[in-house]
Formats: structure tokens, C-alpha cells, sequence
DNA sequence: AGAAGTTAGTACGATAACGTATTATACGAT
DNA sequence: ATCGTATAATACGTTATCGTACTAACTTCT
């Protein structure tokens, strides 16, 4: 069973490596400017959540889009401690296409599969959930 | 969907991060050993075939468990281009470990979730295979 | 107000993963 | 036999990720 999510997600994350590489972006950019398209301005944070990446690996992510001008770093005036992470018109694009593909992928699965499969596999994704139960994610 | 997956990946990682931490190695290291432990002796190819690791990642890391006498490469009768990894008595012991932690893992899902559930999964990822079909795996 | 503790993010040196080029062996056709 | 091609693995320089230490801003308690 664990071997079995293991290669659904290897599966994704060819998938994604794909369309990361004709931006000439790795996964963990293009899963960020993905979340960006989707969501809206959000907090490193915020981000950092989602993401199997560390907080520091992160930074250095948005440095990166950032440099590529695919993001921007805004101040966030109720946290001074805290930034947003914008997209550019240019990173508007490339999320967008990245998120493209992903529904697409979305879409051909959910024609494919029954409803109770999904719900199979998001029982299996709860259950798990609730066994590994590990106690801290960064620290 | 592919969300969920992804969840349920990053729970494994997690889980899996935890276990090696402890045997002071890394998750693709712990992985390695836990598929020798399973699997006997095994040629680094089909190895690869297994992980989202390329090809030369593999190389470092049995350099890594060499180096720390947890595995032996030892050459393969059969065609001497390739090498066949085997487990020392201390890789053996640390891959029980590892395994051990899966097995427990896989034995805890499968009280909480349904024969169905598993079926579940299953479709959805089959079907994920269909639908990516990413065609070369290294390259 | 001020000290202690928390939280958001970054800097930076260390390690792991990667991509490409290379070596050596095996296979297939002629 | 041998030439070309395919395959197994590695070497090595590049890039990404990580872990730890650090700064700045917020919160709480007194």
C-alpha cells in the first residue's frame, strides 16, 4: 500500500518535473508559482505548509522566481515580519500553465476513476494521517 | 486529488525521514536498504527502476553506504557491466529496522482502512500511470 | 514600559541530487 | 571477426536542498 502511493506520487512528480522543465523551472518552483496562480498572494509560511520543502529551502525558491522576475516579495502590513509572495504578469503565465497541465491530469483521473476510488484513496490518506502522526514539521 | 496523493506521500516522507534520522542516513539511503532487506541482493539498475532517483544519485548513494559498510557492491557473473548490491550484517540489521517501521505502518492501515478503500487507490493510481505515460524514465 | 518567549524570514556553510560526458561490457547485424 | 549500437555504472562539475545560527518584529505577562 505504501508502495503503491510511493509510485502514484513518483508518477506526479515525473509529471510535473515535465512541465516544469519546458519553463526551464525545477518542481519545487513550479509547484510554488502553481499554489501562487491558484490562491492568490500568500505568505512564505503559508507556503512553507504545503510543501515537503524546508523553510530555508523555500527561500531560496522564491529567490530564485524572483530573480527570474516570475515573483514578488511585498511587506505585509499587519506582520512586519512577514512577506507576501506575488506573482509578476510573467509568473501570472507560467502558473497558469502549470496549473493547466495539473487539471488536466485532474480532470482525465476523475473520468477515469469511480467516485468511491476516491474515496478510497482519501480514507488511505487519513488513515495514514493518523498513524504516522508525526509530532513536529520543521523544527 | 493528485493533492491528496501528494499528502499522503509527504506523510510517508516524513515517516521515513524519521526512521533513518535515527540510523543517522537519509531517506533515499533508508530506502535503498529497506528494498535490499526485502528484495536479497540486487543489480543497481533495477534498483533505479524503483526510486525517483536518477541513475547517478544512485551511484552516490551506495558510495555513502559503502562507505559506512552497510552494503557491498560485488560483480555480477552474469553480465560484468553490472554489479549486484548486498547487505553486510550491520546493513542487514539496519534494514530490518527500516522495514519494520513500513510493515508496521502498512499492518496499521490496514486495520483502519477497508479491502474497498485499498481497491481505491489502487484505481486511482493505475489510472494516474495511464494518463501521465511519461515515456523515458532517465534520459 | 520592559523582559522573556514566539514567530517570520534569511544567511551561510554542508550535504545531497542532478546532468553530462566517459569507460567498459554486451549484443546484433553483416 | 568487427563495426556499430545499446546498456551498466561511474566521474565530476553544477545546482538544489538542508540544518543551524541569526535578526527583526510581534505577543504576553508583570
Amino acid at each position: 500500500m505504501l508502495a503503491t502511493i510511493e509510485r502514484a506520487a513518483h508518477l506526479i512528480g515525473a509529471h510535473f518535473d515535465n512541465a516544469a522543465g519546458k519553463l526551464g523551472i525545477t518542481q519545487g518552483e513550479a509547484h510554488v508559482l502553481a499554489t501562487l496562480s491558484r490562491n492568490g498572494p500568500t505568505a512564505i509560511g503559508t507556503l512553507h505548509g504545503e510543501f515537503r520543502h524546508k523553510r530555508s529551502t523555500l527561500t531560496s525558491i522564491v529567490d530564485r522566481l524572483e530573480q527570474r522576475d516570475l515573483v514578488r516579495r511585498e511587506i505585509n502590513r499587519r506582520d512586519r515580519r512577514s512577506l507576501v509572495i506575488c506573482l509578476t504578469p510573467t509568473g501570472e503565465q507560467a502558473g497558469k500553465q502549470v496549473t493547466t497541465v495539473l487539471d488536466q491530469v485532474e480532470r482525465a483521473l476523475r473520468e477515469t476513476v469511480t467516485a468511491r476510488d476516491i474515496k478510497g484513496l482519501e480514507k488511505v490518506t487519513e488513515a495514514l494521517a493518523g498513524v504516522v502522526h508525526h509530532p513536529a514539521p520543521d523544527a
